[in-house]
DNA sequence: CAGATATTTAGACAAATATCTAAATGAATG
DNA sequence: CATTCATTTAGATATTTGTCTAAATATCTG
């Protein structure tokens, strides 16, 4: 599956997109992500991978708990190419 | 499920997204979108049925006929919410 | 090191999804 | 009106996906 597929795929799940929200506040642990959500820490560990695996978190562990922050630069490329599907076809190079 | 989700499984799918932008080169019927997919034309139309679920397209018979076009102001407000998503948390009203 | 805490991984399972073939519907036309 | 053309619907099937429980891994701390 390409990026911009496994993208897609990512956001399409409510859960994630949620995610992803939640982190916009800033940097989170999984843990206090999970408190956040009705499920196990299993599904979430789940949706985790599927959101690094789009490359649109990163972690980084920090002592017992690993922290969760949005990837920015990958978010606004991601953006762009919302965009181009879904804007108006009026580019220059056309 | 609410709109917005609808929306975003439609846009998931490589296919669907193929569709719309076909489709921005103006309406089209569905044998002539057909003719762009290496599938069946049920499959197509399955997708044909997911995408007007998420009112993302309009049909519109002509004889026998059936013309597909992107439903425009859908699609402004669709993009508006995926850029909520993704752009960085900095609006007037927080 | 033993236990506690934080998180992920493995494996199972039900539900959703994309595709196909075959049949049905709807409209034009000789 | 019987046939043909365009499209959709119905039903089957294989794959993917989201969730769970149980077990594994990793880190800290007494």
């Amino acid at each position: 599956m390409n990026h911009q597929q496994t993208v897609w795929k990512a956001l399409a799940d409510p859960t994630r997109r949620a995610i992803i929200r939640t982190l916009k506040a800033g940097s989170k642990t999984a843990g206090d992500i999970a408190d956040e959500f009705p499920m196990t820490r299993a599904s979430l560990s789940h949706h985790f991978n599927v959101l690094k695996a789009a490359d649109l978190v990163r972690t980084e562990r920090r002592g017992q708990h690993i922290v969760y922050s949005l990837n920015t630069s990958v978010l606004d490329d991601v953006a762009a190419i919302m965009m181009d599907l879904l804007a108006p076809n009026d580019h220059d190079k056309e």
